[in-house]
DNA sequence: AGAGTATCCTATTAATTTAGTAGGTTTACT
DNA sequence: AGTAAACCTACTAAATTAATAGGATACTCT
């Protein structure tokens, strides 16, 4: 299941992606509008600007702006972000592999071999989709 | 993220599968076998035989067994039983269908559109795959 | 019948993760 | 100076996951 912080995500980056101007929206908006608490919202864009994927301004007239066009910004990197490996199991991820501690050989592991399967389809998916296509 | 349950569910199946014979096999044995607390797993053959996914037999020589042809265990049905749904939003599930709090309107929402594509995706695989596959 | 063996069942607990809250600090604009 | 916004740290509450404990039930074999 995807965390509600990855959800969340995902649904203020599309918010900022529909704005017409490149202006800076205020958190207050994002989450009124998108029925996100507040305060969680703050730390999610947070960690989305450390990322790089956000801009910022602070005071009036300030709020969280796209740095990149949305054609841009790939899915696998938000999600990545937001809500770690893409993979099912640890020991099936390209970016936060870690090995299992049963498991004595992945290579004969039945579970690892259908979970890579469906880390390739489902990679396929969000490295082909970026936010842009969120818009719509 | 795939919870442990699946994960040793699924290896107990497989390691069902690839007895030469249909006698029972022990929880101690699979248990053994493939590094998994007995208790544990006990709880979770039990939920796969109430699904009817698999046989047992108490006593001295009991055990458990499959009761289907492992060509004829889908994936879809092992991991809906043990995990739950396949699709990683409630929004988005075919079997436990849940409407998001926030979203108003589900069609509008990119999220939902971008998970529905994972969860077909996911759901092409699941339900291509038997228990057959997974004993190779 | 009785001893032994293995599943069955219920309840409890420990650990982890998730989701959210509180409260103050810093920066920038007017 | 005053106000508005992001920034930052720490805490907490709830939910989920991963077990563990201990006995009840059913079956086999002698």
């Amino acid at each position: 299941m995807l965390s509600k912080k990855t959800k969340y995500g995902l649904k203020a980056l599309t918010y900022l992606a529909r704005q017409e101007t490149k202006a800076p929206v205020q958190i207050a908006q994002i989450s009124k509008s998108e029925n996100i608490s507040q305060k969680f919202l703050e730390s999610i864009l947070l960690s989305l600007r450390k990322r790089g994927l956000l801009g910022s301004k602070k005071g009036k007239g300030g709020g969280y702006y796209l740095i990149k066009e949305p054609s841009e910004i790939l899915m696998t990197e938000v999600i990545r972000e937001l809500e770690g490996p893409i993979a099912m199991l640890p020991c099936v991820s390209l970016n936060y592999y870690e090995k299992c501690d049963d498991c004595p050989d992945e290579n004969a592991c039945s579970v690892n071999k259908l979970m890579s399967q469906v880390r390739d389809s489902t990679l396929e998916i969000f490295g082909n989709t970026t936010l842009e296509d969120l818009k719509n």
